[in-house]
DNA sequence: CTGGATCCGATTTGATACTG
DNA sequence: CAGTATCAAATCGGATCCAG
């Protein structure tokens, strides 16, 4: 497997590639809660457990700057933001959705609970 | 989606606590290459490309920790240690597959090629 | 050949304060 | 409500040296 270059960053196989766009802590428990409906910045900020600010802001702003997802704002006061997927986020949940249920059945296996909401 | 705790860890969702498990830029890559056969620690370190001593043996040290791969020290000098999948590490090769794949779709879409090799 | 340990700079992240 | 900027802490990764 060869190298490559993206954004002036080399990567030396697809993988990595692909777990720099929706890998990391964030970025895939965003793109799943947008899976079937458009949601507000304060929205995903409060049903996302324990994403600060500061993360939560920059994981979209990478999300949208790499076309994953669409960010549509009203000029209304307070100001209004809505986030949405776009077709390049949607052909990502399938994946997203593998890495989950294997999660799942990891932590089965390791004998972690999910516990309650 | 709760919290739930792993080797003193807090995880927020599976996705978390798999990408925990076999994430970062290099276990993908070891499981893949072991994929269908036992692969002493100098094949690993040549045929990935630009992996450091360092991040290879810690990247080992973690999969065999939490039970995705077999090392097998051979008693003899020079010292000879051979790496394997254990079920679990073989049970984690679809999910690889899968993020390769799309790593490979991904990069296609962004026009980046692999180069030849 | 395989692996551990250490140093140290680079990158990432959390907390906090400030803005229209 | 949504977002930016800044600072310090924490983590990560590469280079290097030593060892059985």
């Amino acid at each position: 497997m060869p190298d490559f270059i993206h954004k002036s960053k080399v990567y030396y196989n697809p993988v990595e590639f692909a777990l720099d766009r929706i890998g990391g802590a964030w970025k895939m428990p965003i793109l799943w809660r947008l899976k079937d409906r458009v949601m507000r910045y304060n929205e995903l900020k409060k049903d996302i457990p324990h994403v600060t600010h500061k993360m939560l802001t920059t994981q979209l702003r990478q999300l949208e700057e790499e076309g994953f997802i669409n960010r549509t704002v009203y000029p209304v006061v307070p100001p209004k933001v809505e986030y949405s997927l776009t077709e390049r986020g949607l052909r990502a949940i399938p994946v997203v959705e593998v890495i989950r249920n294997y999660g799942l059945e990891l932590m089965a296996e390791f004998g972690v609970e999910p516990g309650k909401k």
